[in-house]
DNA sequence: GCAATGATTTACT
DNA sequence: GTAAATCATTGCC
């Protein structure tokens, strides 16, 4: 099984630049092959995280047992368990050595909804079924087992639609969650589609 | 070895 | 609005 757009390749995850990245992704569709299902959802949120900065696992280069794989080369999934209980699923960024990379934060279903719905144990589907990062990964299939997957290698891989997001529809914020990293918290790294139901919600999504 | 802590979600009151 | 669930990772003793 397939689909019949162009996976984005290696070059787009590996430029210098996370920020960017983060921004491009929008609009963007993540698609996973779980065990010969393929279900997909557009990208409507997302953070960037850099080794330059607190709020990033592998902040100063702090190179663990976890955050090895943020030392890999763009392109790589890097998925982690967040509170015990939920599967985040990032991409490197940058070139091998260089530890960043994009969170996705939110996604609208596109392919597959009812194995989403299913996954998620929901009866029908509704905006809780992947408006936020954990939510998404669920509803995707996405386990801890897809950590380091090359994103061209068809399992979890990120493809052009052609959908086009015009520069004004594209807001920006602080990202969520992240006070521990002090003045860190306040870059504005996190975007997001501008009245897009599928942004992650309890949160206060400011420069609506 | 041990205690603290999350890049969250859900179910309560 | 508040709190519980739940555990790998981390840092410190």
């Amino acid at each position: 099984m397939d689909t019949d757009y162009p996976m984005l390749n290696e070059s787009f995850y590996t430029r210098n630049e996370v920020v960017r990245v983060a921004k491009d992704l929008l609009g963007k569709v993540l698609v996973t092959n779980v065990d010969g299902v393929i279900s997909a959802g557009k990208i409507v949120e997302t953070e960037a995280y850099s080794y330059l900065e607190r709020a990033c696992h592998a902040y100063m280069n702090r190179n663990t047992n976890r955050t090895q794989v943020l030392f890999e080369r763009g392109g790589t999934a890097y998925v982690y368990l967040c509170y015990g209980i939920h599967r985040l699923f990032n991409v490197v960024t940058n070139v091998a050595g260089i530890a960043e990379a994009v969170l996705i934060r939110g996604v609208e279903p596109l392919d597959n909804i009812e194995a989403m719905t299913r996954r998620r144990a929901l009866k029908k589907k509704n905006y809780s079924l992947t408006s936020g990062p954990g939510k998404l990964t669920q509803a995707l299939g996405i386990k801890m087992e897809h950590n380091r997957e090359w994103l061209l290698n068809k399992k979890v891989w990120i493809e052009d639609r052609g959908y086009v997001i015009a520069g004004d529809e594209i807001r920006e914020s602080a990202r969520i969650g992240v006070a521990y990293a002090k003045e860190d918290a306040l870059l504005p790294w996190r975007f997001f589609l501008r009245e897009n139901p599928w942004v992650s919600k309890g949160f206060n999504n400011y420069n609506l």
